[in-house]
DNA sequence: TCAAAGCAAGTGTGATCACAAATCAAAAAT
DNA sequence: ATTTTTGATTTGTGATCACACTTGCTTTGA
């Protein structure tokens, strides 16, 4: 067979085939362990035990130390003095530190895509207020996994368009920090009635649509500071009655 | 011997012995690939293998590979499809996304740090001032190491004064990012006559003395700029030869 | 009755091995 | 002479084991 011939076969198998990927154990964990952690499913102060990990996501200890070793110098978990390892507790300084970073990060991000988003990418966005909607319509069954799921979705869909390859990791650090706290902010959030999330979210899209860097930061500001807000009067209250 | 007597003795030999530490083998790994990251050690686009470091720090495969994936992480090493590890390549837009993201946060921790720096540490971080000054009279033989350590040093003195445990560790994510990149700008501003760093240092110094918060900013954003805004020029005078 | 010593189960760390994939060099084929 | 194939070496990954340290409980002693 001729050498053109050849290649032109290989090139329309390749076409038709989508990559297999080889990810490995260790990366599915860390996935894992993250979307967990970016969920809330961990709870503040709660410890964690490489063979518990391990036993739990069926697979041998080694890739779950690596994992875990990833997400303590990423500051998701914290290293005790005696070796293990905890899911770092809440407190009202970290609160408003993680408040500030995230703002001035994110806020960041968010204006530098103000200025970069084309009319494609902002309808995207567009419709994934739109799905937000849709699910609040029926929302008898309060989905908050999902309604998280989609939250991230949104503002991440955003920063990608920042540009910045440094920024982005940035961020996903913060949200791998502040999962465990926000997460009983949203819970309390559902509970009271529902403060119109997708009111932010809309001031947020419509000042992206008009290219205002300004204000696509002051109304992200504005979004995320609601449940670090809600938490830090709870954490406050509950310190009195103690 | 009563209970008193013994508590006693026992104080008296804490007060004399000092903490002996637990420092696990991949600390010591993970401290020095990181010491020669930011010292610029490794050169761009350099592949490190794990057995190949185990042999050089002496030591099994199994530290050095934990400490590796923490500084993939950290976006400090990349990691190639083919599984082999290097140190990240210098490009243009990496070097402009560093500049900007690093301004951005390093700037905010000495605004906070020029707020909140008492008497005491100021004059602490001037005392480091006249070291260098030191240093460099009797600079024949031009010792780059200890000056890049010195200008780390400077740095973090300040930003730890910015009462933020959370950027604190992105900046040293940031100076991992960036180590490799400015190494070989610091090369060459010692060979072009050394332009006067500290300069740009004292006026961070006037600045945080006087409480000035957005002068500190713009004097660090100043200092931090010419390796990058050097390394730039460098680049793209080298890219249009090509 | 209570504190201290002892013991057993559990946990993180590091070393080593097996295996698959990648890399490289020499040999073979066109 | 260029390309392909083959084989040997190197490399990362995951599993398993040994060891030291911690922890919690039981037992012992005053």
């Amino acid at each position: 067979m001729q050498k053109a011939a050849i290649e032109r076969n290989n090139e329309t198998i390749a076409a038709q085939l989508t990559p297999v990927g080889r990810e490995t154990v260790q990366d599915r964990v860390y996935s894992e362990l993250r979307r967990a952690l970016i969920g809330g499913l961990f709870e503040p102060n709660q410890v964690l035990t490489i063979r518990g990990l391990a036993d739990a996501l069926v697979t041998s200890t080694m890739p779950v130390r690596e994992a875990l070793g990833r997400l303590i110098t990423e500051k998701a978990l914290e290293a005790l003095p005696n070796r293990s390892v905890r899911v770092p507790p809440i407190t009202l300084e970290r609160i408003d530190d993680l408040l500030r970073a995230r703002s001035l990060i994110e806020g960041e991000a968010i204006a530098l895509a103000a200025t970069r988003m084309s009319q494609r990418q902002i309808a995207s966005i567009e419709a994934m207020l739109g799905e937000w909607d849709e699910m609040r319509a029926l929302k008898h069954k309060k989905d908050i996994d999902r309604e998280a799921t989609l939250n991230q979705s949104f503002h991440f869909e955003i920063y990608r368009c920042c540009g910045s390859a440094v920024l982005i990791p940035m961020i996903e650090s913060l949200w791998l920090q502040s999962g465990p706290c926000i997460r009983v902010a949203i819970y309390a959030f559902s509970d009271a009635g529902e403060v119109d999330t997708a009111h932010y979210h809309r001031r947020i899209v419509a000042a992206l649509a008009s290219q205002d860097a300004q204000a696509a930061r002051e109304a992200l500001v504005a979004d995320i500071s609601r449940p670090f807000a809600y938490l830090r009067d709870k954490l406050q209250s509950t310190k009195e009655l103690t």
